[in-house]
DNA sequence: GATACAATCCAATTGTGGTTGAAATATTGC
DNA sequence: GCAATATTTCAACCACAATTGGATTGTATC
């Protein structure tokens, strides 16, 4: 009936649905990667940004990194792998070419059940 | 700052990200249009089917239109332009080819704060 | 070891939105 | 007019998730 990819697409859709987790993924995007720059432009406290963060990489759509140098600094990026399945499922999903035209089970002409289609006007 | 399409996605994720609302824009799709045809094949209520159509037609992704014979029924039809503007706003902002890799203007070599922030706000 | 810093975790609060049931609206047939 | 059908609207309830403030972890510097 349904197909994984549905639940996969609902479950990124809720985690999507939020405006500043897209603005986080947009400043990923745009090559801001540093968590305290992210909390100066989103004008976010830290620990919100985390909490943000934490819901992006659970859902696999940023990764993240500590540097080499100072492990205190963490660095996220995008998972370019997952981004990609997600638009792929996404315009698949929502792909025009899919709308197909009413079916007239059910109107004034025919029975609500699908079951007994033969009824008179 | 925010172009409108981004708060325009932002918008259209919102109502996407809810299960009953994709599995009636999957059947709607699929052409079942009338609403006590997506009562019984979805087990809702009527009035729930009539408050998730409701946002979704606020949004534009979907079409109201009453039957000619008996105006007591309604049928329910996708937005194609509006459907096919979803699709080009969500593949351009998730589009893997705007990743741009790390500018590091923040870490242990660099100051926390951009300079230019400073200033403004 | 002690201190400072970046980030995270935790508990509590708040707010938004889905769900529910009943009343209301609209239209058709008698 | 009245009754019946299809749908919508309304108000209340409930659950989940975002937010907040403080405490905690981990790491680097002195």
């Amino acid at each position: 009936m349904e197909q994984p990819t549905t639940h996969q697409l609902a479950h990124w859709l809720k985690v999507l649905a939020e405006p500043r987790r897209l603005q986080i993924l947009n400043l990923l995007m745009a090559g801001v990667q540093c968590n305290c720059e992210l909390g100066t432009q989103l004008d976010m406290a830290p620990n919100l940004i985390s909490h943000h963060l934490s819901v992006l990489r659970k859902a696999g759509l940023v990764e993240v990194e500590r540097d080499a140098v100072d492990a205190r600094w963490v660095y996220y990026a995008i998972n370019r792998p997952n981004l990609e399945a997600l638009n792929a499922t996404f315009t698949a999903f929502f792909d025009p070419a899919r709308i197909q035209p009413r079916q007239p089970n059910c109107g004034p002409q025919t029975a609500c059940e699908p079951d007994d289609a033969v009824t008179t006007r």
